[in-house]
DNA sequence: GATGAATGAGACTTCATTCAT
DNA sequence: AATGAATGAAGTCTCATTCAT
């Protein structure tokens, strides 16, 4: 009995999810050029062959990855939403920060690594781009909620601890007191300190 | 009549000169498995052999540049042993940076792309683990001075703070605003505003 | 649809053939370093790439020619089952020898070209020398059982007049007595002569 | 003051046998292919320039060292005119080869790698054949003179016995019973064998 | 939808040879 | 006569991509 047009399109999905997280593990770990198709395939437990039936070239697989990272800047509006005081706001930010790197390893270095490779993709450092402007904008906001006169600065500053924090952590993890940092980080941003700035 | 030792010296000092620094260029630009020996070579204006008669591979070279990091770690030390005052210590500091790493946006990029593709070479983690090491050290002696209470947090964090605002920097660097970033940055390390936290 | 496995194991061995008696024939031809892995592909009739596909590397082809020639060491030792007679063994032994220098042409001139130089390959040489060795003991045996005193020095005579006449007949195939050669080497190998020596 | 033409002559002498030298020793370790001019440069403690100041190239280094091989194809020749008895001339040959081969093993392994890599060379393969040649005329007078019937064969195994001897010491060195060998060589043609053979 | 054998362009590297700050 | 820096062709090997006993 040939499989119904519902069961091969689930399994279409879960293939190509297959291969997806597949390149961006590979990805993460050895860069793009670092990376073979056959790398890919292999993690992914298919066939060379079918890898570029789901995808048309490597340079598609790391394109299609690049949409994910659109995903990963709308939780992060997401998470702000849960409520209207800018203090918590932030609060819940860097909260959610911490645990998204952490979970999401990947997704992280391999945005890293894109940022230190522009050349790999033009279409990368457009992504990046856009993800790096709502980021700033609604940091932007917030602190202008809050009241800093420097919001734009502030902002920066705020993004540049958290890019930095999570660098100085894959540097090496296990040297690394982010327990520490993470609240010295919140700490800053608490409502007295940043009340303090006003 | 051959050339002297003296003169074969001199220029071999030249060429390798040219090929290191037609590597770091282009290795900053494409990252290492990105940039092919013929790139360097043709940066370099020298012939692919040539590049094998000074670096015995592709991975020699970069270990090669390695070496220029300590250099950048060790020019740090130096630019804070012009004062005693760990309050001046902070300021000298933070206007180097930022000299440096417009000047130098090479080094620096070579360096955070590295920091994203630990595969490529064991040593070069090495290397920059020390750096990190070396720089955490450093700052944590000048905040135990001031009197901050958690200076590892804070070294860390000012570390975080010099390197994401520079891969910000980099991400767009029409669009940032590096000039407000510096003040700030300059502020919240003030004598003022440091004292406040103790 | 796919090749069966079935399918793609009998590919996989015709091509592996294919290059392995490609790669005989050329190392034997031109030796070890005279031979590129493009005269090898080109010899069996596909791509560079595919011969790595099956090969790690020139070196790892050779060596497992080198495996062929235990086979060869083997079949020797078959022949000599066929009589328990010494005196039928020696004259079955040289028979055989020259069929089979005359028939493996290729496998012979590669295993004394390896000979040679040693340098090829550390492997190479420690396969020839257990040949040789098991190709003594044999006829150290066959001399004992015959009664010659000094059995292990005429082992060695034999032995070297089998390599040495063959040695003699590709220097110039055309101008050498191969059929005299052999004719006065079993004679002198004879039940006849060989009892004098007792 | 300048070197006089005599002293030149010298000179130029004295280095081109240095590199011949070297070259001789390289190419019997290594082979022809495996052999660079730099190894050879190197191995004589001159520069590469120089190499080709004296030779046009590394072809034709090897055809300078071919030409040794008809001295000591020469060197044979007056070792038998010591005597007029043909029995006595085959001590004398025996005895020499024995010395020779172990003296000059870089001749001799290069004359053999060259037998069995005839595509390197093809002026080296009729230098070989010429040896081959005139040694294997020198013994049949000798056999003749005996009164051996089937000198012509007997000329063969005489001189693959000599090769392949030597070709057995050199697969392995340290457990061939050279010593041994050439006793019963020397046995095999004494006067006593052989005019058993008439 | 799925496989992996096969290709070929291009990467890294070596080396015979040339040439001259 | 002597040096070794420099070149470029050719060799080893990899890998994105295609294709079909």
């Amino acid at each position: 009995m040939p499989r119904t047009t519902e069961q091969n399109k689930l399994l279409r999905e879960q293939t190509s999810k297959k291969i997806l997280e597949a390149a961006l593990e590979q990805f993460a770990k050895k860069g793009f050029h670092g990376t073979s198709m056959n790398d890919i395939a292999k993690a992914a437990g298919v066939s060379k062959g079918l890898a570029y039936n789901y995808f048309q070239s490597k340079k598609h697989l790391l394109e299609a990855l690049l949409n994910l990272f659109n995903e990963m800047s709308a939780e992060f509006e997401q998470v702000i939403e849960n409520s209207n005081d800018p203090y918590e706001k932030i609060k819940l930010l860097i909260n959610y920060s911490f645990k998204y790197v952490e979970e999401r390893e990947d997704y992280w270095l391999l945005y890293m690594s894109l940022v230190f490779q522009p050349d790999v993709m033009k279409s990368a450092m457009k992504v990046i781009d856009q993800i790096y402007d709502s980021f700033n904008k609604m940091l932007e906001n917030i602190f202008k909620d809050i009241g800093l006169k420097n919001y734009v600065a502030e902002a920066r500053i705020y993004g540049a601890l958290f890019d930095g924090i999570f660098l100085g952590y894959f540097v090496n993890k296990e040297k690394y007191p982010l327990e520490k940092v993470r609240k010295q980080f919140l700490k800053k941003y608490s409502k007295e300190e940043l009340q303090k700035q006003i």
